[in-house]
DNA sequence: TCTCCACGTGTCAATACTGACATGTGGAGA
DNA sequence: TCTCCACATGTCAGTATTGACACGTGGAGA
């Protein structure tokens, strides 16, 4: 269960509230990384603050409150950062999922996937790097490194892009060798 | 929830017994892709027998029965595979958070987890072009298309392992450009 | 023959997570 | 002034998942 060190990241970068925790769960971070629901977040918040993790650092209008981590939170968020991952490392991804079931589909109905899998990993890339070419250069700010995020996202897309057309490659190659089956 | 159609789709490409199905979750397919345990496998088998997706096809030595998918189940699979994925497409990866929270360590603690995931990713990647070299040419058969899923692998290594340089040359630069902050 | 181990399936309590429901507020703009 | 919406936090029942524990068996090799 990751969700606790998420947050000490998310609030290491900047103090937050449960609210701007819960947005930044909707966009890339819940997108590539971990998703969380705002009634995950917020008991976790109050377990973290009760282990002295993360403080409440000031309370606004609305009730908001906004969490900053502890000495002892950024220790802890250290030491899990540099420690290996080990084999617990949790794996949940519905797209992997479908790509490994590719092979349950007769050549007909996995061409058709694999051609909106290229197509879509075309886009989202294409979308990515316009973002990336207008953002300019990287640079280190009170933001840390976000953009190693989206870079990293990028580099995703073209790789299943790039298998995906590999894939149909594949596939035409078994055809062309045995073709008509049956 | 996509266990149910994770074991159909392993039951597609051929019959098996629960016990195979969660050494299946124990190789790639649970490290890249979905992980089960058998607590969780069972059940479900139980589930979708139910439903008439699967069925007992043979109940052999030791209490082990082999499910088969039913044509019921094999519709399902089809339909759920050629449907486009969705928003509801969770995303749970340990490993992509660490890179996501890398920003929230200082430059000299980031560079030291980006050169142990270039080192790993290295590794991995070198292992399996070793395999797939070996392996020979891609042909449909009995067992799928199994080996795209190692194909997959291979690009996603590499793809990291891009990254983990590119973000070190990025860290690189920013030091060049601050030397010595604070 | 005996032992060991992989094979094979299961229960159950504890925990994690989601989705539906609930409630109230500050500020922008009509 | 009024309305609307994003802001902001919460509960709770139902479901999914994990980890610990449990039990029995066929076959290979000493």
């Amino acid at each position: 269960m990751s969700l606790p060190h998420a947050l000490l990241g998310l609030l290491a970068v900047r103090p937050r509230s449960g609210y701007e925790l819960t947005k930044a769960f909707e966009g890339d971070l819940g997108r590539y990384a971990w998703q969380a629901g705002h009634t995950s977040i917020y008991p976790e918040l109050g377990r973290l603050a009760e282990q002295g993790l993360v403080e409440v650092m000031h309370e606004g209008a609305r009730g908001s409150r906004t969490y900053a981590v502890t000495e002892t939170g950024r220790d802890e968020l250290r030491t899990w950062l540099l420690s290996p991952p080990g084999r617990g490392a949790r794996v949940r991804n519905e797209q992997v999922l479908r790509m490994f079931l590719l092979s349950a589909l007769d050549p007909a109905d996995a061409r058709a996937v694999l051609e909106r899998i290229a197509a879509g990993t075309a886009h989202e890339a294409a979308e990515l790097r316009q973002i990336r070419d207008e953002a300019g250069p990287v640079r280190p700010g009170p933001d840390g490194f976000g953009q190693l995020a989206a870079e990293y996202g990028l580099r995703q897309y073209e790789a299943v892009h790039g298998w995906a057309l590999w894939a149909l490659a594949q596939l035409d190659a078994a055809e062309t060798a045995e073709p008509a089956h049956r």
